[in-house]
RNA sequence: GGGAGCAUAGCUCAGCUGGUUAGAGCACAUGCCUUACAAGCAUGGGGUCACAGGUUCAAGUCCUGUUGUUCCCACCA
């Protein structure tokens, strides 16, 4: 018989882990309904060279939901990465580049995506062997990076097509920049926080110098790019001064004051500066007004247009302009304020607001079936409040910018021609303008935004736009699981974008998790330098232990803080479970595990708690309440198994009688061998581990079904009369405990009950683990017992005799006190049961179980009663 | 300004569609090295389930409001 070494080593454990997997091998999905009706879409990991918490947290909920469905005679399609691992990567190589004295123009095109290539491909590994290293169970030799053919194709046709139905478009908008990353930023891409900086109110002189008009503004610096001042049409205070115009100060722009209903009569004087090149809401009015747009700042975020400032920092302008202002008597006054400042989520440099030729994907139409998709309940949202954010912002959301002045990524598909100036929107590489057929074309510079292609992602990496067999067996996909914390840039746009290319919703559910915040409730960030790698984690305390946690202790969609004190407590219950396994192991004789012929009661009580924790585990799990049913897993292996079943077991194992040893042996390993199943999926390692020791049919555990509820596991009777005896033997430890009796000092034990065949069955057990030395069942009390030290449960009452322990006015104290706690009880339960009011309302089934609680009551109180009356 | 989450034991959190006397881990107290496990066993202390109303036979759970707190979206000249 197998042994498994005497202490639990995670680390020795987790090494062992491939050696099982089928074939040698990853799993490989396969066209075939019995074993892939099942398709789950994880996203790739954000390659910057460690896998950070928040992917473990991602890996952990998908490989438990595959590894779930593939036990239950099911199997996963992992769509592994295709495209993220660029961004991040890009700016480490421009990192590096800066720090050589070098900008990525310094390299040319070819050499710079050359060195992000190589960056990409050595975290790729790196994230591969963590992701090994956490228990996924994912496919990767299938992965494929950004710049793969079949991405590339998949990207151009969703451009083209888009184009050609007019969904994208290029137009001159305002756009956030990054002058830091000097690109376009999706509105989703830019996070507003809160800056403390100034109100500084300006004084612009009217032209016909008949006074001035006061605006405040918080950027200072952009009134070089002011077109006109706007007021309110339904101002009286300034009606007199429409149509007249004033005089920029320090530039000597003559500009017109303008009626608009922008202006907000309410806010600072009512007036307000218009720079249609720097705010979105000015650009507008800009458009209803035709005024000119002058832009003032460079991609670097330096002044430009023709001012003294040009070459300037944005922020040192600021500085030079104030005082020069203020010089000039312009600065009519200066208020300290906080506002949003719009910051790149990458660099968290501020960004710019400013007018920019750019491409666009034309929303509108591409929501509306997104909204539809979801409000008639094709894709569902766990947990369902999210459903409601995202339909928030598909309602409201805007044009999408996707253009990015970046060289990583796919290359805009459209070509220039410099004579005629025509657009040529090509699938293929253009060689010739497709209208004058001039050889003179330039292709746009620009690429996509990482997030078009990744919105491909459920379709492209199934073959898309090709018709593949891939695409139509595992297309629509049935979950996708990923944080709150991307719906918008992935989620929302994978759900329109599968609806625009496919006709179809991209996946059925998609389970959306929480964050994992640092022990302070603090989101992790690298900046901030409160991270945690998981591989340190992994290495302290084991992978089991971390995937654990993880999966425990948070309810879905909530945020969880991490706690390494909480992984060493999950360690311990691997720790647990290796011995428990260990000490089966050291008693097993048979070589197979089948269940025994016949039961004996403390057997069917586990057997049917086994049964209805398989039940209760899998329908948490089809409601995806994954911690719920990790949890019930926990506390049956500990409490049930390890602590109650075990110890009753010993009894047999270490009796004369072969026959009971074997029956015993044989409870034990069943049980053990369908508890490591219904594990498996929480803790991969060492559940295959122990299973590989254990007699077993078939390669892996993992690829054994999952255990589901079986009647003929069913002793619900049995379990409820064996929880008699339970409740006896707690009651007798306890009451030993008051009375500070050693263990070592066994005593007689006198049950006295009217049902006596649990306790007859249970005598052995009430000897081990009542430390009885002997143990008398009858009807009557014993001769002797007012001396005796008492115990009473709900169904039998038992005696002790330890007469020098007992002080019988103690006693009668503790009888009293008993009494009148549970005649509180009691009489509560009397009175809901008779309220007509609740018999009639309330479901049979309640009111029985109300019934049986007064009934258990009724007889506790009397047992109560005549041993206080014993005592005399 | 709009929306959402959270508020339960000293700490961190569970508690699914309302139905026993509200649970776990950690921490705390007491007693045990009982040959699977001291990374353990047994026993125990500790909670007006934020507050105020309401619905219901029945509320930690549902509804309304209040307070505190966190987050998202929008606006902010």
């Amino acid at each position: 018989m197998k042994q498994l070494p005497k202490t639990y080593d995670p680390k020795q454990v987790e090494s062992r882990i491939y050696r099982y997997w089928m074939d040698g091998n990853w799993f490989h999905a396969e066209r075939d309904p019995e074993k892939t009706p099942f398709t789950i879409v994880i996203p790739p990991p954000n390659v910057t060279g460690q896998l950070d918490l928040g992917h473990a947290f991602d890996e952990t909920i998908q490989d438990v939901l595959t590894r779930w469905k593939r036990m239950s005679g099911y199997c996963a399609l992992w769509l592994p990465g295709c495209d993220h691992a660029g961004i991040a990567t890009q700016i480490k190589v421009e990192e590096e580049l800066r720090r050589e004295g070098l900008t990525r123009f310094d390299l040319g095109r070819e050499k710079f995506l050359e060195r992000v290539w190589d960056w990409k491909e050595h975290y790729g590994d790196r994230i591969v062997e963590q992701l090994k290293t956490l228990g996924s169970s994912c496919d990767w030799q299938r992965q494929r990076f950004t710049m793969d053919e079949q991405c590339a194709r998949a990207v151009r046709e969703a451009f083209c097509s888009l184009y050609e139905k007019g969904l994208i478009y290029r137009g001159k908008r305002i756009i956030n920049w990054c002058p830091h990353c000097t690109t376009a930023l999706s509105d989703a891409e830019v996070e507003y926080v809160e800056k403390s900086g100034f109100f500084w109110h300006i004084r612009y002189p009217l032209a016909d110098g008949s006074g001035s008009v006061e605006v405040a503004t918080t950027r200072p610096e952009t009134m070089l790019a002011d077109a006109a001042v706007a007021v309110n049409p339904q101002d009286e205070r300034y009606r007199h001064l429409i149509g007249k115009t004033c005089i920029l100060p320090l530039v000597g722009r003559e500009i017109p004051i303008v009626a608009d209903e922008h202006a907000d009569m309410e806010f600072g004087t009512g007036c307000v500066k218009i720079t249609p090149c720097h705010d979105p809401n000015d650009f507008e009015v800009g458009q209803r007004h035709g005024l000119p747009q002058y832009l003032m700042l460079d991609g670097e975020g330096r002044i430009t247009g023709g001012y003294k400032w040009d070459g300037m920092d944005r922020y040192e302008a600021r500085k030079a302009i104030v005082e020069e202002l203020e010089e000039g008597g312009y600065l009519a006054s200066i208020e300290p304020c906080v506002h949003n400042v719009g910051t790149c989520y990458r660099c968290h440099s501020d960004v710019e607001p400013l007018a920019s030729d750019q491409w666009f994907v034309k929303m509108q139409p591409l929501a509306a079936e997104a909204i539809r998709v979801v409000e008639e309940g094709d894709v569902k949202f766990v947990p369902d409040r999210f459903a409601k954010t995202y339909l928030n912002w598909m309602y409201n959301c805007r044009d999408w910018c996707i253009s990015r002045q970046l060289w990583w990524g796919h290359q805009i598909p459209v070509w220039y021609c410099q004579d005629c100036g025509h657009m040529t929107v090509s699938r293929q590489d253009a060689a010739e303008c497709e209208k004058c057929h001039s050889r003179n074309i330039r292709r746009d510079p620009d690429v996509l935004d990482t997030w078009f292609s990744s919105a491909l992602w459920p379709f492209s990496t199934l073959g898309w736009p090709d018709k593949t067999e891939d695409l139509a067996y595992f297309y629509p996909t049935d979950v996708l699981v990923t944080g709150y914390d991307i719906i918008f840039f992935w989620v929302a746009r994978m759900i329109f974008s599968a609806c625009e290319h496919t006709g179809q919703y991209p996946f059925r559910t998609v389970l959306i998790h929480g964050l994992i915040r640092d022990p302070h409730g603090k989101k992790m960030s690298k900046s901030a330098g409160n991270g945690v790698d998981p591989m340190e984690v992994i290495e302290k305390y084991g992978a089991d232990a971390l995937r654990f946690n993880i999966i425990t202790g948070n309810s879905p969609g909530n945020d969880m803080r991490f706690f390494p004190e909480r992984c060493e407590a999950m360690r311990n219950f691997a720790n647990k479970l290796w011995n428990a396994s260990r000490f089966v192991m050291m008693n097993l004789t048979v070589e197979d595990n089948r269940l025994p012929e016949t039961l004996e009661l403390e057997d069917r009580w586990i057997l049917s708690k086994f049964n209805a924790l398989a039940r209760e585990v899998g329908e948490n799990l089809e409601k995806y309440e994954l911690g719920i049913a990790a949890q019930k897993i926990y506390d049956f292996i500990w409490d049930s198994y390890c602590d109650w079943y075990i110890e009753l077991t010993k009894t047999r194992l270490n009796g004369e009688d072969p026959a009971a040893r074997e029956q015993a042996e044989r409870v034990l390993l069943y049980v053990l061998t369908e508890t490591l199943k219904l594990l498996h999926p929480f803790m991969p390692f060492i559940t295959e581990e122990i299973y590989q020791a254990l007699p077993h049919q078939g390669t892996a555990l993992m690829v054994q079904p999952y255990p589901g509820w079986r009647a003929e596991l069913d002793f619900a009777q049995e379990e409820a009369s064996f929880e008699e005896v339970m409740e006896m033997i707690r009651a007798i430890r306890s009451r030993r405990s008051e009375m500070n009796v050693p263990p070592a000092r066994k005593t007689r034990l006198f049950i006295v009950t009217d049902d006596g065949g649990a306790f007859e069955a249970g005598r052995d057990y009430l000897r081990r683990l009542a430390y009885a030395s002997e143990v008398t069942v009858s009807r009557l009390a014993p001769d002797g017992a007012e001396g005796m030290a008492g115990v009473v449960t709900r169904s039998a009452r038992c005696f002790m005799p330890m007469s020098e322990l007992v002080d019988l006015d103690q006693e009668r104290e503790r009888l009293n006190r008993e009494i009148e706690k549970n005649r509180g009880f009691l009489e509560n339960q009397r009175r809901k049961l008779a309220n007509t009011n609740f018999v009639s309302r309330a479901p049979e089934s309640v009111v029985r179980a109300e019934r049986e609680r007064a009934e258990k009551l009724e007889v506790l109180l009397a047992n109560l009663e005549a041993s206080l009356k014993q005592l005399g």
